[in-house]
DNA sequence: TGAGAAAGAGCACGACCGTTCACTTTGGTC
DNA sequence: GACCAAAGTGAACGGTCGTGCTCTTTCTCA
């Protein structure tokens, strides 16, 4: 059974770094398995399906997410340096460890986001939740702690600030995006801090 | 002549609703063309190849984008009214004007950013000048003008709110989407008026 | 070490893809 | 109203897609 979980880790790592530069749907079955070394009939002992497929490769790509950007802030007491650690480990998230295509989570939010299924409710779900944690973060930032109104605006700000570097950064090719995102970012934190 | 320009126009249209919807790569030429009541290799005498199409689908959406949101912005005099009446326009483009699938600029931005070719060519160059006008639109909004980098911050985060209420409004389903992007580039407005 | 399950190969399938080509119908112009 | 180009049809192509099937190899555990 060892060899099995070995080998469905590697195709995982494999669709997930085609998905992140074609986009999850356009993945096909044969280019994972040429690249893995395997057949296409052996992805079959694996998944199901090309849609369990999808689904395992997002469900394990939320999960590196969390490992890689929430557990290390998630040791350092909250406050502005969690904040920071967050938000730069979010930027390193896209921009060294997934370097090739990008985030996936991103871009399959941007492509699933109007076509109903179980892959977007996986997104929905986790967004929501992300959402959620950042906007506590926010609350626990000053004393006394912001309004939810004024900590939801100070997250969905924080949320925008990545998305835009993104674009900045991967369709504009600006060399200063990440400047320009932490810029953006430590404003809305002395901001936020200063009680607007 | 002039029924060709006729159906041409209604297959543009056709194609861009669904890519709004798939991606503009997953559109089948199949699709478009039952959906516009022609056969499919009639849609050859219009356009000569799929990528071809892609290309026009995206040029028009990107003429119908400036007439829908800079050409009535621009006959206001510059300064805030006219900055505020770019993102109404811009939100209302991806909330009314493309309702059922969104903002197609940004959707394929998104699914190209990594592919390269004409179609990220355009994209890109478009979002460039794009981008460089909303700077200049930031930097005529106070006397003495913003400096080159203050604009581009505030122009990023502009953008930024834009891409945020997108996901919000279309993956979380957030009713309040647009009030807290509206809000967070009022905030915006208000502080760089004042000067930071 | 041998039995049995897990992992994987090879092939064929039906469906759909973009594209081509020979053909017919339609529309505008002298 | 005739002519000719423009507009559109239908069938067929080579290719790729996801999936099911039978068969062989390889691992694992008693």
């Amino acid at each position: 059974m060892r060899k099995g979980e070995a080998t469905r880790a590697r195709i995982l790592d494999e669709a997930a770094r085609q998905a992140a530069v074609r986009g999850l749907s356009v993945v096909s079955l044969n280019d994972v398995a040429e690249a893995v070394g395997l057949s296409k009939s052996g992805l079959f002992k694996h998944f199901d399906s090309k849609e369990a497929m999808q689904l395992a490769v997002l469900q394990s790509t939320l999960e590196r997410f969390a490992e890689y950007v929430w557990l290390p802030a998630s040791q350092l007491p909250a406050g502005r340096s969690r904040l920071e650690t967050i938000f730069e480990r979010w930027i390193a998230w896209s921009e060294v460890e997934n370097a090739e295509g990008g985030c996936l989570i991103m871009a399959a939010t941007s492509e699933l986001d109007d076509q109903p299924g179980p892959l977007r409710d996986v997104l929905q779900t986790q967004q929501r939740r992300w959402t959620r944690t950042l906007v506590k973060e926010f609350q626990s930032l000053r004393e006394p702690p912001l309004s939810e109104a004024q900590a939801q605006l100070a997250a969905f700000q924080m949320k925008s600030f990545f998305l835009g570097h993104n674009e900045n950064r991967r369709l504009l090719e600006d060399a200063d995006a990440r400047a320009l995102a932490m810029a953006a970012f430590r404003d809305l934190l002395d901001r936020t801090v200063r009680g607007d």
